[in-house]
DNA sequence: TCCATATTTCCAATATATTGGAAATATGGA
DNA sequence: TCCATATTTCCAATATATTGGAAATATGGA
């Protein structure tokens, strides 16, 4: 399947995308599994099914750390997608300036 | 809903992204249900159901004429859901640049 | 008004996604 | 080895999405 399909599944649903703003928010260090469930009030096992998917669309990296496993955005994916999604949209015609500056601090 | 999980969810479906890279494709013109579905060759009733869903989520605008109704992507809705994930892949850390550039032709 | 054509709605079958409790598994430390 | 803690897997209930044929609706032209 598509990697952009199954990345804009992965981020097409509440919880993940809860979930993954909040990865993206801390970095590369990431969040263990217990964290994020605190965090954001979610059940372990529903926490785990999110995860799997965020994984298995290669959005999200999981690395184990002892007896925690750490989760962290991944945002080489991300940009594929946003260069993906950038293509269908500009592709053949022009479209207004998207405004991307990723130096910049947001408010 | 947030707008962005409802553009997601429109576009993570096979079917439905077909339909919006052919309608950006167009351009402002658009196309006609009929030329939708014979050119991507999906039943009428099913690409019903899929332009709905484009419309409901705003990312492709519908216009009667004639007998006809001709459905043209919403660039300004996909700008949004550009920089809605980019906020998001960005926010508060740097990221790689996203490399866009609508202006330029692509192959 | 009547017909042909364009498109949608209805509907039922089917497939896929989501939820969360309970049990299972894995790990580090004592 | 044994225990406490972290996390996942299992599983069944439930919700949501997808599909496409047939019937309904809308429109322009004769």
């Amino acid at each position: 399947m598509n990697f952009a399909i199954k990345a804009l599944a992965a981020l097409a649903q509440e919880t993940r995308l809860a979930i993954f703003k909040l990865l993206v928010q801390t970095g590369e260090s990431g969040l263990p599994a217990g964290q994020l469930a605190k965090q954001l009030d979610i059940p372990n096992a529903t926490l785990s099914f999110h995860l799997k998917e965020l994984v298995s669309a290669q959005l999200v990296i999981a690395r184990q750390e002892g007896r925690f496993i750490y989760y962290s955005a991944n945002f080489s994916t991300m940009n594929s997608l946003l260069g993906f999604l950038t293509e269908n949209c500009c592709a053949g015609n022009p479209c207004s300036p998207v405004d991307i500056d990723c130096d910049e601090t947001r408010n």
